[in-house]
RNA sequence: GCCGAUGUGGCGAAAUGGCAGACGCAACGGACUUAAAAUCCGUUGGGCCGUAAAAGGCCCGUGCCGGUUCGAGUCCGGCCAUCGGCACCA
């Protein structure tokens, strides 16, 4: 690159005013109680999704919503508010494990380098970050409290008629490990051999891992788990006192699935009627009469119940295959269904009949009973399965149109179903379901997608769980002995048993004589679930964060804390879901003072390449902010993010945006400065402290206007686009009136907060006012009555089309406007030879004359 | 397959149901310059009529088809394309 000339030098005033910043640690937020803490002002907490510390740095994609909150932090700060703006790092993870694995250096090591340099780079970019809360998930001072939330989880139950979590201490049942909110099951896991780790569902992509993209098998192991589902019911309804995207509420919706209906028991009819029952799901039990067959997944305990000797040999070959299956190939089969049959009958309560009971892996386990009724006739599925199995077909529901019955999954009329005949289908199931209950053959339910949170992995770099095992029994340790550190090891390498790293430190593992540590450690959702209440409070070392505190940045009248939250849609349902779980387990044991963590969140869209593709190692088009700093400075980079295009959108780097937007600044700094005949930067003479003429007021006005709704609003784009009008306007004037200009200033000051701050002190050095920095100024305000004109231009359309123009007082009634309008040379030879039928008169917009023949 | 988002000049985009394309990029022309860069000024959706050239005038145009309305990029119905999510959840 050769050596250009700064168009302005950033080079020296971004520096300069970063180091300043620093000094005066002029975004340093107090708490409540501190010196100088004032508690008139209110407070508003505006977070960032924390970034894991990759080695490759940082790309432009990052900084696009720090840009976005940064404008926002700053904006707020000049608005009057106590202003909560911190950044850390989820450091715990993969990468720096398995670097470590491939070179053996501690991966505490590696994180400590990446952190530094995401940090110096973030730096560099001017965000006014509040670096004295910088946390760090994988720092002990940190992930204490991660394992001390983790206990008060372990230590806890979810009493359903309170519809809370309460300490286990006031669980009154039998064995209260079972159900407790953390607990150990042997579950069928997804197992990734390479990895030589368990993965939770939401890691595994298309039967791969999502990291690294390695084969994943299904395999029963001891894990960890959270009683996720305990809250599905309140996760799912506590969304809507949210101000998220309706898109991102659907998406977790949709993932906790939550669907209605009835639970149904079928007794088995066998020789020597043993007595089994049953119990399926269904969300129509309006069908019951239309069940031709039953389906048990295969791996339902009861299927080695009632299989018939016959059957056995195929059931067992059918069941140890499914158990072979992968992720990947359950995904691939899917559309070819298979089954085997039991041998076994089962009886249909609402009319005794005897159906075939099939074993069959289009019915999973996991989900409802594990057992379905087969109704080919309104379920897709079940209509496959009985089509290439040859069971009949039965109508038990015709459609209100005359569509075909078979294959009709709609609502209808109840039909060949004697208790609910002619009924259409929502009664019918309301009727159905309270006969199923007096007959104490089944009752309503409800059944959730949402599974519970698999929370161990077998992993090195991670939190240790705070359990140790005594007799094969599981117990907390004590709170005072936290945080549990993990050893270092010579070798992080997976054992590929399924056992974890941590298994390796004999000595760590040995707790005392007759007890052994976990060695599992938590996954990485673990430290980002609760890292912006760490914020708040970072170094209290006595609680996970302190009550007065959490209550100040986490309070208001809104049921979420954080009032402002910004970052990637890939985070809408897991990060998002866990994090409101765990908020909600805090608040009800009453450690916290409201029910949701994030009251707004808006999601930034993915920048592409210049080439408009994702931008990816590969393909050679990641841009390095770095880069673009040295060329065109942090204002100019800060800017272009937001210039690009709206923020929640995705869209295209392009380097000569940025050179635009640089142009851009450079005629700021020359609508204020000039260049002497020694090449220096002078204020120029035409700055005055003059009165600014109407026009010149007018656009002030009007920028204050449009630049403040479009932060509130988050339209960065089109708030730079007024600014650059304004600084057109002022081009060319002969006088730039000092008070229009400083106000300018003050509004880029949070896009562009540099040069600003630079131009304001040489302002003030000149005309002396008593301002220190513009960040730390207030902000305008503006006033209708500069914006209102005498006059307006309206617009004149006959028939919809606009064929002239003309000025008119705004004062004028209806009546003029429209008498002007048909007085109007232009007008009159279009009407001509028509009637007017009709004048539309939009005042202060147009008129239409609608004229025909 | 289901759900969601998006679709506007050469490009990024803007428009409470009221002048489509603000602002920026690119391109072109001009000024400055020995020259270039930088800077400043101007032109720039398409087609047609008009004129010596202008001025001026008309028509079309926001993915496609239809509707509501005096008036639709915007609202309603139906399609198409791209992107994202879910995917045997009974």
């Amino acid at each position: 690159m050769s050596e250009r000339r700064k168009p302005y030098p950033f080079d020296q005033i971004e520096p300069k005013w970063q180091t300043i910043w620093e000094e005066r640690q002029l975004f340093h937020a107090l708490n409540p109680g501190e010196k100088n803490f004032d508690p008139s002002k209110p407070k508003f907490y505006i977070l960032d999704m924390f970034p894991y510390p990759s080695g490759a740095g940082l790309h432009v994609g990052h900084p696009e919503g720090y840009t976005a909150t940064d404008i926002v932090a700053r904006y707020k700060r000049m608005r009057g508010f106590n202003v909560l703006h911190p950044m850390g790092w989820d450091a715990f993870g993969l990468p720096a494990e398995q670097y470590a694995i491939k070179t053996g250096e501690h991966p505490a090591t590696t994180t400590r380098a990446n952190v530094a340099k995401f940090k110096a780079q973030l730096k560099r970019i001017g965000f006014s970050y509040d670096w004295q809360r910088e946390i760090n998930t994988t720092d002990p001072r940190y992930y204490k409290w991660t394992q001390w939330i983790f206990l008060q989880i372990y230590n806890s139950w979810f009493n359903a008629k309170a519809n809370k979590a309460e300490p286990i201490s006031t669980y009154r049942g039998p064995a209260p490990d079972r159900v407790r909110l953390a607990y150990v099951a042997d579950v069928p896991v997804n197992w990734c051999a390479e990895l030589g780790t368990v993965l939770a569902n939401e890691e595994v992509v298309d039967g791969k891992s999502e990291i690294g993209g390695f084969p994943v098998v299904r395999r029963p192991m001891r894990q960890w788990m959270l009683r996720i589902t305990a809250y599905a019911e309140r996760l799912l309804n506590e969304l809507d006192g949210l101000d998220w995207p309706e898109g991102i509420k659907l998406l977790q919706r949709n993932w906790i699935g939550r669907s209605e209906g009835a639970e149904v028991d079928f007794s088995v009819a066998g020789i020597d009627d043993r007595g089994y029952k049953i119990r399926v799901f269904t969300t129509r039990p309006d069908t019951l009469y239309g069940a031709t067959y039953m389906v048990l997944a295969p791996e339902h305990s009861l299927v080695d119940l009632i299989v018939t000797e016959e059957q056995w040999p195929a059931v067992r070959e059918y069941r140890e295959r499914a158990a072979r299956k992968s992720d990947l190939e359950r995904t691939e089969l899917a559309k070819e269904k298979t089954g085997v049959f039991s041998g076994a009958y089962a009886v249909n309560p609402v009319n005794s009949e005897r159906i075939p009971i099939w074993v069959a892996d289009y019915v999973l386990l996991g989900y409802g009973t594990g057992a379905i009724m087969g109704v080919p006739a309104h379920d897709e599925r079940d209509l496959v399965f009985a089509r290439k199995f040859h069971l009949p077909i039965r109508e038990v529901v015709r459609p209100f149109g005359g569509e075909d019955p078979i294959g009709f999954v709609g609502e209808g009329i109840a039909i060949n179903s004697p208790v609910i005949d002619g009924l259409p289908s929502r009664e019918a199931i309301r009727k159905i379901t309270a006969w199923l209950e007096e007959l104490g053959l089944g009752k309503g339910a409800i059944n959730y997608k949402l599974r519970d949170w698999l929370f161990s992995r077998q992993r090195y770099w991670g939190e240790p769980f705070p359990i140790v095992w005594e007799n094969e029994k599981h117990r907390a340790i004590d709170q005072n002995e936290l945080p549990v550190v993990p050893p270092p090891l010579d070798d992080y390498k997976p054992i590929g048993t399924g056992e974890p790293p941590l298994t390796r430190a004999r000595e760590w593992v040995r707790y005392s004589d007759n007890a052994l540590r976990e060695t599992n450690t938590m996954p990485q959702w673990a430290g980002s679930c609760w890292y912006y209440l760490r914020f708040c409070d970072p170094q209290n070392d006595k609680r996970f964060v302190g009550e007065e505190a959490e209550r100040y940045w986490m309070g208001g009248d809104k049921p979420g804390g954080v009032d402002l939250y910004v970052g990637g849609t890939e985070h809408a349902v897991l990060h998002l879901l866990y994090a409101r779980f765990w908020h909600k387990v805090l608040f009800d044991l009453g450690y916290l003072s409201k029910p949701e963590p994030f009251q707004r969140l808006v999601n930034q869209g993915i920048v592409l390449g210049e080439d408009n593709q994702k931008m990816s190692k590969s393909r050679g088009n990641i841009v390095n902010p770095d880069d673009v700093i040295d060329q065109y400075g942090a204002d100019a980079f800060r800017c272009y993010e937001m210039f690009m295009g709206p923020l929640e959108q995705m869209k295209p780097w392009s380097m000569r945006g940025v050179e635009g937007i640089s142009r851009f600044l450079a005629r700021v700094w020359r609508l204020l400065m000039t260049e002497n005949q020694a090449g220096e930067w002078e204020l120029s003479t035409r700055l005055k402290e003059a009165d600014p003429t109407s026009a010149q007021t007018k656009i002030t006005h009007a920028t204050i206007k449009k630049v403040t709704e479009d932060i509130e609003s988050l339209s960065f784009n089109t708030a730079i686009s007024q600014m650059m009008i304004f600084v057109n306007a002022f081009t060319n004037a002969e006088t730039l009136p000092l008070s229009a200009m400083r106000i300018f200033l003050v509004l880029l000051n949070p896009f562009a907060p540099h040069l600003t701050s630079e131009l304001c002190q040489k302002l003030n050095s000149k005309f002396g006012d008593n301002v220190s920095d513009t960040t730390e100024q207030k902000w305008p305000d503006y006033d209708e009555r500069f914006l209102a004109e005498d006059e307006v231009e309206m617009v004149i359309q006959v028939n919809g089309k606009v064929r002239d123009r003309m000025k008119v007082s705004i004062l004028a009634t209806e009546d003029e406007v429209k008498s002007i309008a048909l007085a109007n040379a232009r007008i009159q030879r279009l009407v001509n030879g028509k009637t007017v039928r009709k004048i539309v008169v939009v005042p202060k917009k147009l008129v239409n004359v609608v004229a025909n023949e």
